[in-house]
DNA sequence: TGCTGATCATGA
DNA sequence: TCATGATCAGCA
């Protein structure tokens, strides 16, 4: 098992304009480059360092959240997120926002949830990937965007949020699939299937389930970066 | 061949 | 175990 990392730091940005402006300047320089920069070394493969591009970005752009459930940029409420596009500009992914409660806080709102939290603000930094199996070195990194959800976009999202939340609470968790949502998907998120975790079961009793988390179709990046 | 369900790595 | 960072891979 290799560390992707030295120890590095970073000054957080103050303000969203630098972290703009610091963003803007890694437009087309590749993950390889950026990586040197850092003193990273490079994985040999994607499948076993799913997250090498992500935490590689994080540190070139100085989050400060470390793996806390709040945005990476705290103070500046902005989620910073890596996404594979192919050189047509369409993702090659859905994205993963954040895990999703499987004993729902009662009465929670949509605007209190840690999905709104997370998605109220995006930097998206385009990682441009000729195909699937490109190695990281060789991806390029593409012009980052700002994103704030559009009235539309919000209502949609905030409805799937309220529904799959719903679900949850009773007990329908067993019959949400990938399927459910317009925006939002609801899907595994663990390790691997065995990995269990506390949620509610049909009758409402406590039961064993595996995790999920909440995921951005890629039909709904695809609009978001355009 | 796109999408859903499964999986990989790290840190606290 | 649960949070973060995601991509893999088989099947419809």
């Amino acid at each position: 098992m290799q560390r992707y990392t030295q120890i590095q730091m970073t000054i957080p940005c103050q303000t969203t304009k630098e972290l703009l402006s610091k963003a803007y300047a890694l437009n087309h320089m590749s993950v390889g480059e950026l990586a040197r920069q850092w003193q990273f070394s490079m994985p040999n493969d994607t499948r076993s360092s799913k997250g090498f591009v992500g935490q590689l970005l994080e540190i070139a752009l100085g989050t400060d959240s470390g793996n806390k459930p709040q945005p990476d940029f705290e103070h500046l409420g902005i989620e910073l997120k890596t996404i594979p596009i192919n050189p047509k500009g369409q993702p090659l992914e859905s994205t993963f926002i954040c895990s999703a409660p499987l004993n729902p806080i009662l009465g929670q709102t949509f605007e209190e949830s840690l999905l709104y939290k997370k998605l109220k603000k995006i930097l998206w930094i385009p990682i441009i990937t000729a195909q699937k199996s490109q190695p990281f070195i060789e991806r390029k990194i593409g012009r980052a965007i700002l994103w704030e959800p559009s009235t539309e976009e919000y209502t949609t999202v905030k409805t799937d949020w309220e529904e799959l939340i719903e679900m949850i609470s009773l007990g329908q968790l067993a019959n949400i699939t990938a399927n459910h949502g317009t925006y939002l998907q609801l899907r595994p998120k663990a390790a691997n299937a065995r990995v269990l975790s506390k949620g509610i079961g049909e009758q409402g009793e406590p039961i064993l389930t595996l995790p999920r988390g909440f995921y951005l179709r890629a039909d709904f990046t695809k609009k978001i970066l355009k």
